[in-house]
DNA sequence: ATCCCGAGGG
DNA sequence: CCCTCTGGAT
C-alpha cells in the first residue's frame, strides 16, 4: 500500500469535489454584513457557535452605536453585552470584541492587523476567525477557514483523519492550491447549511456523493 | 476535557 | 428533551 499514492487520490479527489462545489455555488461569498475590517472581525467572533443570520440581526444596532475600534474600545462592557446576547456565549464575546478593540487602537494604530502572528494575539481570535478577517478582509489567503461545516464535511468526504481543527488545517492546505484556500472554506460552510447538515445529511441530493466515503460507507 | 450560552429545529 | 450553529480560553 502506496501512501504518497493514497495521497494523491485525497488531492485529486479534493480539486473534483472543488471543481463541482464552484459549479453548485458560483456566487457564493462571506454572509456576515460589515463595512470594515473592525466590523468584520467583530462579526466574525459572534459567529462562534452561532449563525450568520443570527449574527447580521445584532450588528446593525452594534455599529451603529460603535462603529469603529476606538468606540468599541470605549464601549460599556454591559452595553455590549446586552447588545450581542442573542448570539450566545455574549460575556465572552463582549469582553473579547472591547478587548480586542483595545489592543488594536493601542498596539496597532486604531487598524485591524494583516498578519496572523498579530491576530492570534488579539483575545478570542484564534486561526478560524484570523483565516476569515485576512481572506475577505485583506484578500491574504494564510490557512483555511475551519469551522463547524468544514470540519464535518472534510471528516465526511474522507480528506482528513484528524479532529483537532489545526491539523484539518494542516491537510487541507496539503491538499488544495493555495489560492482555491478560502474558496474551499466558503462553499463547505454553503453545501454543509443546504445538503450536508450535521444531523440530516441528504446524500441523495448530494452532487458530490459519489466521491464521498461518507455516503460510500452507507450505501 | 470542560466551560461558556442563546435561539431555533426536531 | 436533545442537538446544532462559520470557536476560543482555561
Amino acid at each position: 500500500m502506496n501512501i504518497t499514492r493514497q495521497w494523491s487520490g485525497k488531492q485529486q479527489r479534493a480539486r473534483e469535489i472543488l471543481i463541482r462545489l464552484k459549479r453548485l455555488y458560483p456566487d457564493a461569498t462571506c454572509t456576515l454584513t460589515y463595512e470594515t475590517p473592525v466590523q468584520l472581525l467583530v462579526a466574525t467572533i459572534l459567529s462562534a457557535q452561532c449563525t450568520d443570520e443570527r449574527v447580521n440581526k445584532v450588528t446593525p444596532e452594534l455599529f451603529r452605536r460603535y462603529p469603529d475600534a476606538s468606540r468599541l474600545a470605549d464601549a460599556p462592557l454591559e452595553e455590549l453585552e446586552a447588545l450581542v446576547r442573542s448570539t450566545g456565549f455574549y460575556r465572552h464575546k463582549a469582553k473579547n470584541i472591547k478587548g480586542a478593540c483595545q489592543m488594536i487602537v493601542q498596539d496597532f494604530g486604531g487598524n485591524v492587523p494583516q498578519r496572523m502572528e498579530e491576530l492570534l494575539k488579539l483575545p478570542g481570535v484564534a486561526r478560524k476567525t484570523a483565516n476569515v478577517v485576512l481572506a475577505h478582509g485583506f484578500g491574504i489567503n494564510m490557512g483555511v477557514t475551519v469551522d463547524t461545516h468544514v470540519k464535518r464535511l472534510s471528516d465526511r468526504l474522507g480528506l482528513t483523519e484528524h479532529q483537532d481543527p489545526i491539523r484539518v488545517e494542516r491537510d487541507l492546505m496539503r491538499l488544495l492550491p493555495q489560492p482555491d484556500w478560502e474558496n474551499w472554506s466558503i462553499r463547505l460552510i454553503y453545501h454543509g447549511r443546504a445538503v450536508c447538515q450535521a444531523k440530516k445529511p441528504d446524500c441523495g441530493n448530494c452532487q458530490l456523493a459519489d466521491l464521498c466515503e461518507f455516503n460510500q460507507a452507507r450505501v
